[in-house]
DNA sequence: CTGAAAGCGCTTACAG
DNA sequence: CTGAAAGCGCTTACAG
């Protein structure tokens, strides 16, 4: 086992100075082309590399970004970190994944464990636990040490940075009407309890569809889940009970276990019933029928928010002027096999 | 915008010097109880953490460990980050999450740039192009520097290291024993390429099941994929030209498609052609019907790695004997509704 | 009880 | 052209 080199040793062998080293290796024209040929050549033979410890705490910059989670297992959660990665890579920067679970003190514990010094910058989505409890002093305690912050998908109006989003309230709608132009008028909606600002602003942007069709907004037709671990029984009962022709459902888990339910319960999908999910991920795409969905675009967001990120941290020179910016991702409905 | 604070600056404050600022945060004895007091105080008000960077340059440790993996859209991948974020977490430790796209140079240069200090170790699985290739200098370099690896489902033997397998063979060898067991004799495979390590033990567990049982093996119900992009119409051309009433599928895309198609050419599942998939990952929860299928436990994998991980890091005094394991992960049949 | 010094591995302004 | 020194932020053995 042979341990990795240092300039030190590079040095001592060479038998000149460290500075010398240093500057041989990154050509620096104070070297005369001899010493630099010799130390490179003996630098490669012993596979130096530099410590990129030392150089981060050199160069106070790390060139590492973090994202935060909800959940890895959301399928569009794991798109998003492969656009961050894609381009974090392609400038030169590695991520580190944290997991919230959905939880604020998880969330809390590892952004100020990281903000000191471990990384340069933070791309996040809030957990629901935060959105609920509307605490986000560790956010802000992060942006006011001079560390950029940008947030993706659930956001809040309470934090002053960059964000990205699609126009949920927007997409809703759209899916909404596309039931509606297809003649079905009882259209249910399954979706989150209202604190998860993406989940309210689709609640919304559904309720708003059928009003400018003058149809009228039945309570009894929304179903706001709670626990996400046994949701199934509610949405039964919604099947049974109330005569529905559509349903527009806030994730593609809940739009797959209705038809799940539609196909125990004997209705035909999309005959009798049609289904327009959220989130284009792999369960939309090869669940039978294939769902109809509305297309987040993860890939398209990740990179988007590494972009704006990487941005903000190269330039850091122009402090005073802080233009945060909102940049709003399109969504596109995937039309498949769960609608008419 | 106020910077983080640094033991120099709450030395000037208090007119003290940094040493008896830094053992005061540390609670030394050798500091009186009023000093200690102060300084806390002080550091306190000042929301004092110290930077990670630098300790972590001192202590020549840096509490993060890397999984590099083919891709996160591969659910199973995703169950496997999370198993690791959670052991990791719970002792202090970040998670880097690489993404070698399943390419030989992406793997070789996330580890290059890692391996110099950035990290304390790794768990890996292999990519396509590493596995094919055959070639793992990246890793026996890392290896001989003193950084322990972990490698995890897609392992190779050319490597002495820790290692989390599930014994694939025996897994497909049981789920095709299953389906001979209802009576269904003729099961088709569909699989990947060789040189992928797992799609090879699987094939094998597949044929050895139907030797026990006195079936033939016909080859020409055994399909291997090569493009991933590109395959149902492999798939639909099997379902088509064979008599078969069983399929036995290497991963969870290759089995919703095949249910996918057989809907299509309005074959019953189960009644007339019986699905097994592999990983237990959510579109074979939410695929209608649901997919029986192996488990393979990601999470469970994702834990056991890094506790095999971060147990060789912390008792690194020990370094003579270098005893690796190999750790298999039960895996379990998971019946759902694909099979009679 | 307090502090100066050395050191982790590097870079760079400054002397010579 | 080469090297000693200072510094990034911290810890700790050693003096006093």
């Amino acid at each position: 086992m042979k341990r990795k080199v240092t300039l030190k040793q590079i040095a001592k062998e060479l038998d000149v100075s460290i500075s010398t080293v240093s500057k041989s290796l990154r050509n620096s024209l104070e070297i005369s082309e001899d010493t630099r040929q010799k130390v490179q050549a003996f630098a490669k033979l012993y596979n130096y590399k530099p410590n990129n410890i030392a150089l981060s705490l050199k160069n106070k910059k790390t060139k590492t970004i973090c994202i935060i989670i909800p959940e890895i297992i959301h399928h569009f959660f794991a798109t998003v970190i492969s656009g961050v990665e894609h381009i974090a890579n392609e400038n030169g920067y590695n991520v580190l994944v944290c997991l919230s679970d959905e939880s604020f003190d998880k969330e809390v514990i590892n952004m100020e464990m990281l903000a000191n010094g471990s990384i340069d910058g933070f791309i996040m989505s809030l957990s629901k636990e935060t959105q609920s409890k509307k605490d986000f002093h560790h956010i802000v305690e992060v942006i006011n040490q001079g560390m950029p912050v940008v947030m993706f998908d659930r956001v809040t109006n309470d934090i002053l940075c960059d964000k990205i989003i699609i126009d949920d309230e927007h997409a809703a709608y759209n899916a909404t009407q596309y039931l509606i132009d297809k003649g079905l008028k009882n259209v249910a909606l399954i979706t989150t309890i209202d604190y998860v600002s993406v989940g309210k602003l689709r609640t919304d942007g559904y309720k708003k569809a059928l009003k400018n069709n003058d149809l009228i907004v039945d309570e009894s037709l929304i179903l706001k889940i709670e626990d996400i671990d046994n949701f199934e029984p509610q949405i039964e009962e919604l099947l049974k009970t109330k005569k529905i022709n559509a349903v527009f459902a806030v994730n593609e888990i809940f739009a797959a276990t209705t038809i799940k339910l539609a196909h125990k319960l004997n209705i035909k999908v999309p005959e009798q019933l049609s289904i327009i999910g959220f989130t284009d991920g792999i369960i939309s795409k090869y669940s039978t029928p294939g769902i109809t969905t509305v297309s987040q675009n993860g890939v398209k967001m990740g990179e988007k928010a590494a972009k704006m990120l990487i941005e903000r941290l190269e330039s850091e020179e122009n402090e005073e002027e802080e233009h945060y910016r909102t940049e709003v991702i399109e969504t596109e409905l995937v039309e498949r096999d769960s609608t008419l």
